[in-house]
RNA sequence: GGACGGGUGGGUGAGUGGCUAAAACCAGCAGACUGUAAAUCUGCCGCUCCUUGCGGGCUACGGAGGUUCGAAUCCUCCCCCGUCCA
């Protein structure tokens, strides 16, 4: 079999520890999923990926649709192959892109249409047409499409959004049973509701109810409050079957992660530290230290002492700040390197926190100093 | 020696009588970032006082005088810089 996800334990908070085997690779849950949207995890090559660690990237059918387009990346052989990546790869549906394109589209119930950012053109996306897409790039997991609203909105609007996030996932389903292979791709349906649980409750059952053979949770940590959407994510895992994988979909900072691993998440993606990185926020075991602050011109200790990505093992504070002041692509790529290696290393300590039952122990003495920022 | 042009806050550089502590950009300082339209965005950026307010005082547009209720802006002289002519 092709794909084949088991739970090989199960810690007394709910944290799940699994593996999750796929045509490109094994991934060990939970995991996180660094995010390369163009096909790119930005700064990063796939060899420092590989190397530090990464099992599996994420990629979006919305923009490698619009460029180089999907037609070209199959004639190239497909997602992996036309990327170098070998391994896993997870592709978002575009779903996030109503959200974060609001100015941009208009959603009706046959699909999404939206103003390309990079050249004005109207470009049309339906629930079958990103499985389309996605069945040309051939990643690994593929999203349904789904209509992803801001987590303010009011009980009408996310129970609109959610019903036709599920009519559109049984679209996704018979249109991927019938052009796709479930032997060589994996879908994953994804529950909405906004803020509201009993609309989530409603969403979880139907989406579990079409027999998806994983799940996602979308439309949080799109303004709510941490408990909120730790609240939200428990009910619907409570509703998802124990046997599959359940992705909670662009979460978190890092000492949020163990709260939602806690909830029975199995996967979770986040530009955070990719962008954070870029930006000159890197993530530390004392919390977050903004390269670019005055006080580390001539501080000669790595980002992290308690770190070992390729980064702290050779490089100092003072010159990643000077690379960053100066605005070297060097500094934006060690950065990055750093931040997503900090991300797989709490994966893989939650990972083992769990398989000896302490995920809780290990949750409090992470947030306890994670949410700083340092300054010594 | 003569003719033009010009000297503005750390830098570049707008502004040609009050709306100017003085645009914009850069530099500097600080903050934000959660399925990436993001190597992006936001705030501060003369000194000082306090009841921290679209608050008060002081200093500031090469220098010194002057005109004016009011000057970075107009006038006079001086000092610098650039270009051209002798």
């Amino acid at each position: 079999m092709a794909f084949r996800f088991e739970v090989l334990h199960t810690d007394p908070s709910g944290a799940r520890l699994g593996r999750l085997e796929t045509p490109h690779g094994i991934i060990e849950t939970p995991a996180f999923m660094a995010v390369g949207t163009l096909g790119s995890v930005k700064g990063l090559t796939q060899e420092s990926l590989e190397s530090i660690g990464a099992q599996i990237i994420l990629a979006n059918t919305y923009h490698l649709f619009l460029r180089p387009g999907a037609e070209l990346i199959r004639e190239m052989g497909g997602l992996h192959k036309f990327i170098a990546w070998p391994h896993p790869i997870l592709t978002d549906s575009g779903g996030y892109q109503v959200f974060s394109l609001a100015a941009l589209r208009k959603v009706t119930d046959d699909g999404v249409e939206f103003r390309s950012h990079l050249d004005g053109s109207a470009r049309f996306l339906s629930p079958e047409k990103a499985l389309e897409i996605q069945i040309a790039l051939g990643s690994d997991i593929v999203m349904v499409l789904d209509e992803c609203i801001d987590s303010s909105s009011d009980e009408a609007r996310a129970s609109a959004a959610a019903a036709r996030t599920l009519a559109w996932a049984k679209r996704s389903l018979n249109y991927f049973n019938e052009y796709g292979d479930a032997s060589r791709q994996m879908i994953f349906g994804i529950v909405q509701g906004g803020a509201h649980r009993e609309l989530r409750r409603k969403c979880a059952d139907e989406m579990v109810a079409l027999d998806f053979p994983g799940y996602a949770i979308g439309g949080l940590a799109v303004g709510e409050s941490h408990q909120t959407t730790c609240e939200i994510s428990a009910e619907v895992t409570s509703r998802l079957p124990a046997n599959k994988p359940r992705y909670l979909m662009g979460v978190g900072r890092p000492e949020q992660i163990p709260d939602y691993v806690a909830r029975g998440v199995d996967m979770m993606d986040c530009v955070l530290p990719t962008r954070s990185a870029r930006h000159g926020c890197l993530f530390t075991w004392q919390g977050r230290l903004l390269i670019k602050n005055a006080r580390y011109a001539n501080d000669s200790r790595p980002i992290d002492p308690a770190c070992e990505c390729p980064t702290c093992r050779r490089y100092s504070r003072a010159y990643l700040r000077h690379l960053y002041i100066s605005n070297e692509i060097l500094g934006a790529t060690l950065n990055t390197l750093h931040n997503v290696y900090f991300y797989l290393d709490i994966m893989a300590k939650i990972r083992k926190a769990i398989r000896f039952g302490n995920l809780l122990g290990f949750c409090s003495a992470l947030q306890a100093r994670l949410h700083t920022t340092i300054s010594d």
